[in-house]
DNA sequence: GCTTGACCTTCCCATGATGGGAAGGCCCAA
DNA sequence: TTGGGCCTTCCCATCATGGGAAGGTCAAGC
């Protein structure tokens, strides 16, 4: 079947179909006369593989070792539990730092008024780093102070 | 102050300060004789800003608002506030992902013994898509049955 | 003064995964 | 035969960041 074809039944792009055989995720198949890739039951198979693992947010680079260890029938499940869990350990990094900046924002948000002044907790403490940055510095933001000092040296 | 000097005050990279520069996020400092930027300590202070909301995952395009806000005097909070309550949003979305990624992983992983054998639900999971993928079709991967009804349209 | 090493400048390239689009070829049905 | 839909390759863009090369500057030590 084409591309097309292998794409609408695999959920993966016609052009990241291309680009999985570029980079040598999955092989390069066969060709018609007119040079269109001419895929198979398999390839689908292995392109829906690919879109589910990308669909748990693996990266192609660990994609590749799990298309890897799927074909070798004497794979250990160690290894694809190991991977598997390699994973789960960098989602949770990525959901505490995610975790970390909703906390911080929504305390942000929730001392901010909204009622249509100038005055800004959230500006405040993007601009200073307390907890409830006190002062409103706003005021001195500008291009103003130039001072002459430039070789300060901290 | 040198780049360096004003890179190593803000904990933004003399590299991403000259980016911003160049994408207008941030305004050109003078130059020097020796054409070396010159920052003063307003210029630290706006990249401070800057490196907050990018701690707080703001993209660039959304930071340039920020500032654009940071720097006027007239500015209503309420338009702060939706911004910030914008991005709270994204980030729920983006964690909401994550935790769903994370749901399936860890049950796929939990149903994995890691015990040395060939049988792997992880892979089964990722292979089918069952909730529990029953029959172990890991058998059939290989690149065997290349048929020759090539034009099959579903 | 001269050397040395740290710093600065611009410019190009790479990442990771994906999409957009142009220019040209192929295929099938009317 | 023609038209429209599919395919091919190739280049570019995203987003934020880093690496590195080639060359200029500066400050300190001798």
């Amino acid at each position: 079947m084409n591309i097309g074809q292998a794409a609408t039944r695999s959920g993966v792009s016609a052009k990241m179909i291309r680009y999985y055989e570029a980079i040598g995720l999955i092989p390069a198949p066969a060709r018609r006369d007119s040079n269109y890739r001419d895929y198979d039951v398999s390839d689908v198979h292995r392109l829906s593989f690919v879109r589910r693992a990308r669909d748990l947010g693996f990266p192609l680079e660990r994609i590749r070792i799990l298309l890897a260890l799927w074909g070798d029938d004497g794979r250990s499940n160690t290894e694809v539990k190991a991977i598997a869990l390699a994973h789960v350990t960098e989602l949770e990094a990525q959901r505490a730092s995610l975790d970390e900046m909703l906390r911080v924002l929504r305390r942000l948000a929730d001392s901010c008024e909204g009622d249509g002044r100038s005055d800004c907790p959230i500006i405040d403490g993007l601009e200073g780093l307390g907890p409830q940055a006190s002062g409103k510095g706003s005021g001195d933001k500008g291009s103003g102070e130039k001072g002459s000092d430039e070789a300060c040296r901290a």
